[in-house]
RNA sequence: GGGCGAGUGGUGGAAUAGGCAUACACGACGGACUUAAAAUCCGUUCCCCGUGAGGGGAUGCGGGUUCGAUUCCCGCCUCGCCCA
């Protein structure tokens, strides 16, 4: 085999090898430079190993850091894990082998997997969240948090998973559904530790309008913050001393309240209930119970409700109105009652109608006859509001329920607090401990980390409580201060805590002392540009943002947000084959005949599909098969030329070949049969027209690159090369340059082509190539020439003719001619160095 | 129902302060090299009519603004995500 086959297996091993050794990508504090952190989601290390999904945003930040290096920024570029989880938990459960065990081979695979890729991380600066050393500092945020009253405890209904034997958070559960697995979750009331992310609600709205984030993921949280504005009503129960509160967002309407509802749960719902009723309203609070909220919510369904009897009297008229339940009311939003004004809400429309309940029109503009009215229009029928418009009534009305101490203005949002205890052995021990007395006690800063107690048995105990339960003597304890006997909490922090605040630690990951230190957080924090999937736009986002606002209340962080940039990666798809039984099939066991594709054995024709990678579809890319056969330059190339990074793709193999070519052509131009370089490279060949090609290409890809458009980066450098091939010779320096472009993204083939030109050592720190503005102007122009704004011809003129020069051969061209002969030139146009259009009559 | 995003060749995609639609790549077809194949290299490849020169049409659909619209505006359709 000849020498100038391009053999990236030992090109990658070396270079790679050549990194670690030299430590090429180490990061540390310098004042002189400008900073640049450019972060990616860490990893959950799984079983599966590495997918190549994960590759394909870390590619995109490996690109960032590399170029941002050679532009002379101190670049921050670290990896870790994010390895409490429960896939360990369930192996432990198995086995009875520590899940730290199983953690650490995941993430030796994990790593050895990610270095293969060639990403330029600082390993000095791996973390891991299962370490002690680690957790320690997120027990220690907790213990900021918990200090600072922003950890409580409470007995509610909560959501409990049965299939995974513990409670999750809001954000964990869709549709009834835990949003990972599809295991179903019902209610269960329990004694659970929350974070008050609420208090937080407005702050975090707020802090949303200056990040340069998608507009779609700051949506979503916006929703999920929900606010609202509004006033709370208070109705009292007519013929009783009691009264309930509405918080409802249209008090201007209150005129047009026709009937209340409370929500089955409400705790009025069966005490003013009139005998009467009772077995009704029983009857309906139970059958309510078994019901999610997501149903109940459904718009489709038809209301359902039930009297009880009573009335209540609306304060600003002193009417009497009836009071029902009703499971549309949900108990967790506002107070979970509500006025109703079916006349401006379709909802309590659709109720007022199936139960023949009044409507009365209070904002004129609709035809409440035949739909609610929920638009904008002058009040009526509604005593010292009438002639308003909505907003100056709604602040009216506000002004004088506060006035007489029956309301007041208020805000109120969708976002609950944060559910933090998990059921669960493999995650944070909360740092505290319980007195008998019922004092709970932070865990003092010294004798942290509070350690995970090794247990023989992983599944919790035969009464239900948590696996730590079973480490008797860890949870029976004794105050530090007193010696008085205490317990320790057996719950854990759910996953979330550990990648609350990575990032920050990062900036400083073998502080001992510190979980991190003012002069380490002042110079790299925020992040400039982080990257990950749009699956965490809420959760893992938004709870960061939170303890990151709580820190920088504590003086703890230099800046109310943490991350300045996010960029959401799209997923890699995969073709899938599935045969008339709906059995799928491996891409390998396929064969394409035109646009049909059957089985190769047996002929049997299978339908195509593009989907999301897994297992079960047989449709998943292995990342280590495609380094092992093209390389990883290929595989990172491929992955970026796929198309915009923000977009979902299918992964095809014939996509990886291309790019592989494309490597083989540039290593086949700059390196002859004996393996020396090419005798096509030589000093100082002049010629201009490639010298403006790589001088244009430079300026592309430099554009490109600050876009993040790395599809179009690599087509520019593939037209170079096609050009470059055709030349018989190449000047040396000018062909440096182009190394140094493709260096961010084929970094192991472009060091391997900096040495053969003849530089020691690496080329990661080499400056960012320039361009010359004047090589980009062209001596003639091709201009071409419209007609009635249709193509008829192109003119070549000199790059500096003046407008009436281009007409004049745009009219005189031989192909435009025939277009305009014996008609009327009404306009010309020309639009500088773009074209010119000839309107003729 | 509301919000966000997308719809361009056989395929992934390129081009938007309005200015040559289809860059780059894949696939397909033809050719060179080879005993043959692979690899590589060269060429063709949006569709229709035409041997050709040439002509016509096309960026989900229908309108509008404009000398000129993939790009801007209005109204729809389809798909994806989020919320209800």
């Amino acid at each position: 085999m000849s020498a100038a086959v391009y053999d990236h297996e030992s090109i990658e091993r070396k270079w790679q090898q050549f990194w670690l050794e030299h430590k090429t990508f180490k990061s540390e504090i310098d004042p002189n430079k400008p900073k640049y952190y450019v972060l990616d989601m860490f990893p959950y290390p799984s079983g599966d190993g590495l997918h190549v999904g994960h590759p394909e945003g870390y590619t995109a930040t490996d690109i960032l850091a590399r170029y941002k290096r050679m532009r002379g920024f101190n670049v921050l570029h670290p990896m870790g894990w994010d390895a409490f989880g429960l896939p360990a938990e369930r192996h432990a459960v198995r086995t009875g082998e520590h899940p730290a065990i199983i953690t650490g081979k995941n993430c030796d695979t994990f790593r050895r997997q990610i270095q293969r890729l060639g990403l330029s991380y600082d390993w000095d600066r791996e973390i891991n969240t299962t370490d002690p050393g680690y957790y320690k500092w997120t027990q220690w945020i907790f213990s900021v948090l918990y200090e600072r009253g922003l950890a409580y405890e409470v007995n509610a209904p909560v959501n409990w998973c049965p299939a995974l034997n513990t409670v999750l958070a809001n954000e964990e559960v869709k549709d009834g559904k835990y949003v990972e697995t599809g295991d179903a979750v019902e209610k269960k009331s329990m004694r659970q530790w929350m974070l008050k992310i609420t208090e937080y609600a407005e702050q975090l709205l707020a802090g949303l309008d200056d990040l340069d984030w998608p507009e779609g993921i700051k949506a979503m949280q916006r929703e999920w913050i929900g606010r609202s504005e509004g006033a709370d009503v208070v109705f009292s129960v007519a013929d009783t001393n009691k009264q309930f509160t509405v918080f409802t967002t249209r008090p201007d309407t209150l005129f047009g309240a026709t009937y209340c509802v409370l929500a089955p749960e409400h705790p009025l719902s069966l005490e003013i209930t009139t005998p009467e009723q009772r077995d009704a309203v029983q009857a309906y609070i139970n059958a309510a119970a078994q019901k999610s909220a997501q149903d109940r919510m459904k718009d489709e369904r038809t209301k359902t409700g039930v009297f009880t009897g009573a009335y209540a009297v609306n304060p600003v008229n002193n009417t009497r109105v009836p009071i029902w339940i009703a499971d549309y009311v949900l108990a967790e939003y506002g107070y979970g009652a509500i006025m109703a004004v079916p006349a401006h809400d379709t909802r309590d429309y659709e109720f007022a109608v199936i139960f023949n309940l009044p409507i009365i029109e209070v904002i004129s503009g609709g035809d409440i006859t035949k739909e609610a009215w929920t638009g904008d229009g002058t009040l009526v029928n509604s005593g010292l509001l009438n002639g308003l418009k909505v907003g100056e009534a709604k602040r009216k009305i506000s002004a004088w329920l506060e006035d007489r101490g029956v309301g007041k203005g208020t805000i109120n949002y969708k976002l609950r607090d944060w559910l933090f205890s998990r059921q669960r052995y493999w995650g944070e021990p909360f740092p505290l401990i319980r007195l008998e007395d019922g004092t709970v006690k932070a865990v003092p800063m010294k004798d942290l980390p509070l350690l995970l107690p090794p247990l023989d048995d992983y599944r919790p105990t035969a009464d239900g409580a948590p696996p730590l339960a079973r480490a008797t003597e860890w949870v029976n304890t004794q105050d530090p201060d007193t010696g008085l006997p205490a317990v320790r909490e057996t719950n854990t922090m759910p996953q979330w805590a550990g990648s609350c605040w990575y990032f920050l630690r990062f900036c400083d990951p073998r502080n001992d002392n510190a979980a991190w230190s003012e002069e380490a957080e002042r110079y790299w924090m925020p992040v400039d540009l982080y990257v990950g999937g749009a699956e965490h736009a809420v959760l893992h986002l938004l709870y960061s943002r939170f303890w990151h606002k709580v820190l920088y209340d504590a003086g703890l962080v230099h800046t109310p947000e943490p991350f300045t940039k996010l960029f959401n990666q799209g997923m890699i798809l995969a073709y899938s084959y599935k045969d008339a039984q709906g059995k799928y099939h491996y891409p390998r066991e396929i064969e394409r005949e035109g646009d049909v594709c059957r089985l190769k054995e047996g002929g049997q024709p299978v339908e195509t599909q593009i989907e999301k990678m897994s297992k079960s579809r047989y449709n998943v890319v292995n990342p280590d098969e495609v380094v092992r056969e093209y390389g990883a330059d290929a595989m990172r190339l491929y992955e970026m030329f796929m198309g915009p990074l923000d977009r979902d793709k299918p992964w095809t193999d014939e996509g990886v070949q291309g790019v592989f070519r494309f490597l083989r052509r540039v290593w086949s131009l700059f390196v002859a049969e004996d393996g020396e370089l090419s005798g096509r490279l030589r000093e100082a060949v002049d010629d201009l027209d490639i010298t403006r090609e790589l001088h244009r290409t430079i300026k592309a890809v430099t554009q490109d690159i600050e876009s993040m458009s790395f599809n179009t980066a690599i087509a520019r450098m593939m037209e170079f090369v096609n050009g470059a091939m055709k030349a018989e010779a190449l000047d040396k320096a000018g062909m440096g340059q182009f190394v140094l472009l493709l260096a961010p993204f084929a970094p192991h083939l472009a060091e391997e082509l900096w040495s053969l030109l003849g530089h020691a050592g690496t080329l990661a720190y080499e400056p960012w190539p320039t361009y010359d503005e004047a090589l980009l102007v062209e001596n003639t122009l091709e201009i071409p020439v419209q007609v009635l704004g249709k193509l008829r011809g192109k003119i070549t003129v000199p790059a500096d003719a003046d407008k009436d020069t281009i007409l004049q051969a745009a009219k005189a061209d031989p192909k435009v001619l025939p277009y305009i002969e014996g008609k009327t030139i009404v306009k010309e146009i020309y639009v500088p160095g773009k074209m010119v259009n000839l309107v003729v009559k």
